[in-house]
RNA sequence: GCUCUCGUAGCUCAGUGGAUUAGAGCGCUUGCUUGCGGAGCAAUAGGUCGCAGGUUCGAGUCCUGCCGAGAGCACCA
């Protein structure tokens, strides 16, 4: 936001040090780590360690040599400061930094002008001019929707929303599994055992089709003392379950009608998990459609040299990947992209996926949201792109995240336990709804549902995202839907505070939301300083967040921020205030406060409710 | 055996080269509502940043080794 004075300092030294013969290092600026006064700094330690390595001047410590720096820049910047740097009031050295002092009012007036002007869009980035794609929610069909696929969708759907605000053109893209053994087991036992018995409700009857898994895992399993009969009665099933893949595979229409139907009931729960979530894809990629035409790429590798087909021998198509990059040490080893039946892969499928993203989509960058225990098949998929070709490959890039367990154990969808998401979110609402029960009596009933899904969801994706990617959860309901603390209720509280406060200085008089010019030319306290400072930094955690693809990045900032504001809040009654322009500009600073808010809520996939 | 991730307060986690004093939340202790909503604020207590070396003017942060935890390693996804 203050780029170019930043700018016209920094040629300033620069001439000073060329002109001085000092071995000026990079000089990178941060703000001023302390509350009360606003401005920017850089530190000349590593250009004091230059000027020691070359032996030049005294042989003080390079801490002392660093503040005998910035003295010198202090001063010649002071002498050169009449009227050059507007909006500049002081410059000091201390501690081998340079510290300059932005016009306080100036500076909070910029700030909340900025902010009000461009509203949803304060933070957004110049256009980068690339294209990404975001590759989430890929659920295995037929299984329901639980909380391991949430983290995954909800760290997807961040990631997308990061990047496209920070300035990249982005594709959404979802992946389901929609063929496999898994899948044809609950086709089979719906056809067998439960046909005409579905529940009509889209959810209810997503999660029965998990039921149906579960009790097909149960009598396919082999039991500890099975009586012969039941060994039969077991063989026998597994037997039509096998008949049934193949007849599937081979594109046995009752069988694929079948399995559509069920299909479709499957991605109907999807879709409506997505809506809730406020998830829109772009694109969707079916397991199923990229089956048959992976197996040409596996052709063309074999052609290019790439992959070998050791098929003849006995065995299968093969990459060995470290061989064909040159290298001695073992990382990507070897990997197989086509059975020695002809059926094909993960591996295979995703290859195929790869080459239609670069070649149909035009991705520059291709971003992977999947478990970090496919970590070494990614980067095998990402080395093979890159012998194949494709300069993209560079610009893969896999977000891992962490397991998603219970506190009684890993979960496990044929064992049926499993944390649904429905039902958490379900629960959700049930506590939020109990909670507004008794401290927000005064919203409507009719109201309540609405912001009780949106505090519930808040408070679950929160948990979500305040947690690094790469860290394992232990599912705690207790935990994620807690409101106290640092929790997106806390944020979203803030939010309806900074709202309640405009709301009623509009009640008490005022006819609409122009509240004229921001002059903060009175003497701020240090919660507004505070305040300011913190809503200047929102643009850069956009870019910090985009750029080391970490939606953390933007759920530590959001806490900060209501953090700051709910302090503020105590601290800083705004609507006693006498002065009728100091007023005017803090009620300003709660409009900008409750817009950044807003923007970062929304970046984080939270709705920003004005009551709660 | 090899590869990757991680080890920071009682617990759950931020912080990945520079500033007085390593930060939050939960839990513990104590204050604050006849004040814009207490889903809140303020304060107190709690840390040899796994261990040992090294690089650097400067290391929780980078490198090496060790210890400990988890994950992955060719016809599953």
């Amino acid at each position: 936001m203050f780029q170019k004075e930043q700018q016209l300092i920094e040629e300033k030294i620069k001439a000073y040090c060329q002109a001085n013969d000092i071995a000026l290092a990079e000089l990178k600026w941060q703000p001023i780590p302390f509350s009360g006064e606003w401005g920017f700094a850089t530190s000349f330690f590593q250009t004091a360690a230059n000027e020691a390595k070359l032996g030049k001047g005294d042989k003080a410590p390079v801490p002392q040599k660093a503040q005998g720096i910035a003295e010198q820049v202090k001063d010649i910047l002071r002498r050169a400061q009449d009227g050059s740097v507007e909006g500049i009031s002081r410059i000091e050295a201390v501690k081998g930094y340079l510290n300059v002092y932005f016009k306080t009012s100036d500076y909070a007036r910029r700030v909340v002008d900025e902010v009000l002007a461009s509203k949803a869009d304060f933070g957004r980035g110049a256009s980068k001019g690339e294209r990404v794609m975001v590759e989430y929610a890929q659920p295995n069909m037929l299984h329901s929707f639980h909380i391991g696929h949430a983290r995954n969708t909800i760290l997807g759907e961040v990631l997308a929303r990061l990047v496209e605000f920070a300035g990249f053109e982005t594709i959404r893209a979802s992946y389901p599994g929609d063929l496999g053994l898994g899948v044809i087991t609950v086709v089979w036992m719906y056809e067998k055992f439960h046909k005409g018995q579905e529940p009509q409700d889209v959810h209810e009857r997503g999660q029965w089709l998990l039921k149906l898994y579960v009790e097909a895992t149960a009598m396919l399993e082999k039991k500890e003392n099975e009586i012969p009969e039941q060994t039969a009665q077991r063989e026998a099933f597994e037997a039509e379950r096998r008949e049934m893949y193949r007849q599937w595979d081979a594109g046995d229409s009752y069988v694929r009608e079948l399995w559509k139907t069920l299909r479709e009931w499957s991605l109907e729960e999807l879709r409506d998990i997505l809506r809730m979530l406020d998830v829109k894809m772009d694109v969707w990629f079916y397991e199923s459609e990229v089956d048959e035409p992976s197996k040409a790429i596996v052709e063309e590798l074999i052609a290019r040299g790439i992959a070998d087909d050791e098929r003849p021998q006995g065995g299968a198509v093969i990459v060995k990947i470290d061989e064909k990059l040159g290298l001695t040490k073992e990382k990507y080893r070897t990997n197989v992209i086509l059975r020695g039946d002809g059926t094909t892969l993960y591996l295979t499928k995703d290859l195929a996926l790869a080459k239609v993203k670069f070649e149909q989509y035009h991705v520059d960058r291709s971003i992977y949201v999947v478990d970090v225990r496919q970590s070494l098949h990614l980067q095998q998929a990402f080395a093979i792109l890159k012998l194949w070709g494709f300069p993209q490959a560079e610009k893969c890039h896999h977000l891992g995240y962490g397991f998603v367990s219970l506190p009684e154990g890993a979960m496990s969808a044929r064992r049926g336990r499993v944390a649904l998401f429905k039902e958490v979110y379900d629960e959700a609402i049930k506590r939020v709804l109990s909670v507004e029960a008794e401290k927000s009596a005064d919203i409507p009933a009719n109201e309540r549902e609405k912001i009780a899904a949106q505090i519930g969801l808040g408070a679950l994706v929160y948990s979500m995202l305040s947690v690094d990617n790469n860290k394992d959860i232990v599912f705690d309901i207790n935990e994620a839907l807690s409101f106290d603390g640092r929790t997106g209720p806390y944020i979203q509280n803030a939010h309806v505070r900074a709202n309640s406060i405009l709301k009623k200085s509009k009640i008490e008089g005022r006819k609409s939301d122009d509240l004229g010019p921001s002059t903060f030319d009175y003497e701020l306290t240090k919660h507004e300083i505070e305040l300011i400072e913190k809503i200047s930094h929102f643009p850069n955690a956009v870019q910090q967040a985009a750029e080391e693809y970490r939606p953390l990045v933007m759920a530590a900032y959001a806490y900060d921020l209501a953090n700051t504001f709910h302090s503020f809040y105590h601290a800083v009654n705004v609507l006693q205030t006498e002065d009728e322009k100091v007023k005017r500009a803090r009620l300003r600073l709660v409009a900008a406060a409750k817009q950044t808010i807003a923007n970062a809520l929304r970046l984080l996939d939270i709705q920003a409710p004005d009551l709660m």
